[in-house]
DNA sequence: ATATATATACTAGTATACAAGTAGCGCAGC
DNA sequence: GCTGCGCTACTTGTATACTAGTATATATAT
């Protein structure tokens, strides 16, 4: 086992572990992955926590097998380190790789945004979406905006007809998230201006400004950076 | 097993796996992924042919464990459909799918395009490159232009310094590499086309015109999207 | 005391056995 | 001839046993 960073030392993998519930009917090695993932992104699992294979097998009650397809899948997905032979690690949470993560992000939503602003939209499915954020925006209530945001930016990949593009973006965005929660509530207005950057781009959209479109979209991702900056030590 | 199309009844497996060689010194998964990803890329593994994991693993004399990682992540690519307890076939060439492919590409390329141009780049490594470039182009040799152009965009990727952007395009590469195998030879003046695009685009950058160079890499990606047209049936 | 060899207790990678589910074929009955 | 039930032969999913490699601790020699 690779040594124990003194964090590491006092984590609690049974405790990390509760509420893991296993559907035997359906297949387990998804079930696991979702799991697992849900809890590195929101730091139940902090960067660095060693994964035994054979431990979190034990605790969950399932057998190695479907747990180390979730482990390679969580590879995959740059959230897992596998060092053949010596030990698994939660990926640690590199500053170059959030940039890089939020760059991606940026390029793809960017994209999508032209391409609706070339097509056109149909702006009444996301009135609704939009006035809630309206509200929650000018609450400063940042939890509830950050629902409807995804859920804005969910629908957007949805119109410009790309759902393998939208899959790379949720696949990539658990590096940003990742770090998001520490700050959420930390910086005010924050929804404010989102929610201004939502209208901004419907205004380019409706009026076919592609490249105004993406632009507006790619600062608005890129605001994310903000956090980058301030939320990471190293 | 899922009923055979014409085409896959007089396909030969034994044949198709000709010449995978297994290093029993390294990891297994990791080799076979990257022998069945390149049959299935230039079409010795055409779309719909049925793979049974149990016979896979017999004719390349390993088990099942190793062969169905290297399935399992094919499936994460796109490339295989895995039917739970029904059978795995090779993913159908859609042209959706590689309209999409080529969508996200262009999306992640511009974004790279357009950093390298706000950044700035060392010209002088890429030199060397465009010169064979210009070579293989003016002769119309679509083979030997290619190899190169890979280069180039591969070295783009380095200089604007997103490992991990670039392996997302190699991966999503593949759905557009599978088709244009059968076509690369069949426009002429292809090349010299690509390359006067190169050369467009190293101007942009060189005058640090960031939405210039980012419309010339979306446009010159999506000149793929003529092949599509052209290309696929369905 | 320090450096080096070695034992030990882990790790992930692989092989194989078993379970559960599906599709297609054939036969019985109508 | 046609319909429907059921058997059979596959498929992938899971569990477990085994292999091989690595890091740490311990003992030993210098």
């Amino acid at each position: 086992m690779p040594r124990l960073t003194p964090e590491a030392a006092a984590f609690d993998m049974h405790a990390a572990l509760e509420g893991v519930a296993i559907d035997r009917s359906r297949s387990i090695a998804p079930q696991i992955y979702r799991e697992l993932r849900t809890r590195i992104i929101d730091n139940r699992f902090p960067p660095g926590t060693a994964l035994s294979e054979t431990e979190v097998a034990r605790i969950c009650d399932v057998s190695r097998t479907p747990l180390r397809a979730a482990i390679q899948d969580l590879a995959g997905d740059g959230l897992i380190i596998v060092k053949p032979q010596v030990g698994s690690v939660v990926a640690p949470q590199n500053e170059a790789r959030v940039r890089e993560a939020i760059f991606i992000r940026a390029a793809i939503e960017a994209a999508i945004a032209r391409r609706l602003a070339e097509r056109g939209i149909d702006e009444a499915a996301l009135a609704p979406i939009l006035a809630a954020q309206e509200v929650a925006a000018k609450r400063d209530d940042y939890r509830t905006f950050f629902r409807y945001d995804e859920e804005f930016h969910q629908l957007l990949a949805q119109m410009a007809d790309v759902p393998h593009a939208w899959q790379m973006v949720q696949s990539i965005k658990a590096h940003i998230d990742r770090q998001r929660l520490r700050l959420m509530s930390s910086i005010s207005g924050r929804s404010l201006r989102a929610f201004e950057d939502h209208v901004r781009l419907l205004d380019c959209i409706r009026n076919g400004d592609a490249s105004g479109a993406a632009a507006v979209m790619r600062d608005h991702i890129n605001s994310a950076l903000e956090n980058v900056q301030t939320g990471l030590k190293g």
